[in-house]
DNA sequence: CTGAAAGCGCTTACAG
DNA sequence: CTGAAAGCGCTTACAG
């Protein structure tokens, strides 16, 4: 590949003067600049972005270390990141890592110099010693991350009052036995959604106590725990799920053992995944933004670049949606939504508010 | 951040014995190694990529390009491309790009240097000459592309025999009035599924002509779509849409005019989205292995990487599975794949073959 | 085993 | 307007 160099060759002048047609220098004669890009075209040059980095000190990069390169929430945050990304004209380096010491602590390692900056998701809270210490090395964004590391700004989703709003909306349709269905504890947003659901019962004067059955966010375990749900004895009326994935599977064993939704039991998810309103019945959850979690992570990043003063580290929490559909047996009134008529499910009863 | 001069320094030895040790030459003492990590730990320091990488002439990154940054294709084809990529240690440096002349020619710019090789998505037909020309400065692999450029190796689906397949089917349940509903023309897929309507059409002694109605790939163009479907007269009793999403326009269209599916109307899709199997009722398809299509595209480019001779340029095909499930009506028996008892669309009858 | 030196492909004061 | 020179943070023959 050509460099600098045969550029400035062809073109007798310097390397200094090839630079400047490149960079756009004012200090640059017109003819010279004609020449300089004839020569250039003529070789298919193009300057070299990590020598240009070694030298600027800024590579127009982003690292993103997500714990799974798959899946609607990595597309998403992806999305949304990309975004706001690519109007500034900078690149995604992107990278898996778990969130356990040693991973997170290679993944940051071979990130070093070739990213301006970080945005992470790193659950587990064996990462946050880790993050503290590369924390004043790079600029970072944590994305659902409950350690606090100084000097990074964080995005979450408002899983806590997520979950006790949809508890609430069963608890106003009159159920009283509400049992749920949890992620694994050591995950942050399981968590918060268990002690969501908790306020809200509190709230109401009842206890869950002993309606609490363990899955692991996936479709199998929302099965299994649904057939334990099913068993208990009185039988719950309604199950607040803690995402959509283990909602599908609560959904299949409900069918394969008769039960009807929301007739019998009314269930509820938390996530809207894309296939929620497809499912029979279409699911009732919350919705939440992901999109928008790239796109702030994005944003705050740019904001601190623009600032010349360090700014505070900031939290953002990222507002969840109630959506009402069919599989806990009250609908809502449309408010607004106009549902457009080619989208079934919507046109068949969704509704926002 | 700490330099190699730093450490250098901090632990009385050259810049090219630090160097030494962060590669693990056998050229240094295990006093020294044990001195220079030290220090580099208290200073914090890991050696600069991308000093390195001008140096080596190696990045260990791989560019890869696509037109969008979202959804079911974007998400598995980063999954299987990342799966080969770690086992190497491999990074991903992902980006947005159009097929068009412009854009594709900014993108390949502007990850010059920063990249080992590249895989590029590009279906557009303005790309090949773009291609053409980056082509001899980096390995390249491409996605989805009918255009042929020299030096670069290709993974493709077998759209036509996908299609053919499909359609042959629905031939071979009787139908005779198929429909199809197409993608956006001017995209590849589209047009190679649109083909194997065509071929499977004529080998049973059917025109499609007139019976061939213009989507672009949207869930509201199939929406759109399906009523002209519905006016034809006569009625067609199937119809194979290019794509799931398209499908579930037509599913929803149908639905919204009381045309009951299968019995009213066969529908079958093409790609086999993860929510194919939960729509109702469960959508028939093609399915497509994308997941196997990054893997594949990775493996052609680390095969190639361990070649010390230049490979002759390969043209890989991925194969497609008819997956048959409720939407066109004819069951097939179970041949092997066990239904998972959680999995409540694949138990109530899903078959693959 | 270790270090001094050249060099990867650029940018950017500095001098003219 | 232009060029010579220093330098970004590394690696790697070469010499010892």
């Amino acid at each position: 590949m050509a460099t600098i160099r045969d550029v400035a060759r062809e073109s007798s002048v310097s390397i200094a003067t090839v630079s400047r047609v490149f960079n756009n220098s004012p200090l640059v004669s017109e003819g010279t600049r004609e020449r300089v890009m004839v020569a250039a075209e003529r070789l298919g040059y193009w300057p070299n972005g990590i020598a240009r980095s070694l030298i600027t000190n800024r590579t127009h990069a982003i690292g993103v270390l997500l714990p799974e390169l798959h899946g609607e929430f990595f597309s998403e945050v992806i999305h949304g990141i990309d975004l706001a990304a690519r109007e500034r004209g900078l690149h995604l380096l992107v990278s898996r890592a778990t969130s356990t010491a040693a991973e997170l602590t290679a993944a940051l390692r071979s990130m070093r110099g070739r990213v301006d900056a970080l945005i992470i998701m790193a659950p587990d809270r064996e990462a946050a010693a880790v993050l503290r210490q590369h924390a004043n090395q790079v600029p970072m964004v944590l994305l659902n991350c409950e350690a606090n590391v100084p000097g990074a700004d964080t995005v979450s989703v408002e899983n806590h009052a997520g979950a006790r709003t949809i508890v609430c909306h069963l608890l106003a349709a009159g159920h009283r036995r509400i049992a749920t269905i949890t992620g694994p504890l050591h995950n942050g947003d399981a968590g918060q959604r268990l002690e969501g659901y908790r306020a809200a019962m509190r709230d109401a004067g009842l206890s869950g106590e002993g309606l609490e059955f363990d899955g692991d966010f996936t479709e199998r375990s929302g099965y299994v725990a649904a057939r334990r749900v099913l068993d208990h004895v009185p039988r719950p009326t309604a199950v607040f799920v803690a995402n959509d994935h283990m909602a599908i599977g609560v959904l299949g064993a409900l069918q394969d053992a008769g039960v009807d939704v929301p007739k019998d039991i009314a269930v509820v998810g938390f996530d809207d995944i894309p296939m929620a309103r497809y499912l029979t019945p279409p699911l009732t959850t919350v919705h939440v933004d992901i999109f928008r979690m790239g796109q702030r992570a994005m944003g705050l990043l740019l904001e601190r670049a623009q600032e010349s003063r360090p700014l505070e580290p900031r939290r953002e929490l990222l507002q969840t949606t109630l959506v009402v559909r069919g599989s806990c047996g009250a609908q809502m009134p449309l408010d607004g939504e106009t549902p457009e008529p080619w989208n079934r499910s919507r046109a068949a009863g969704s509704t926002r508010r």
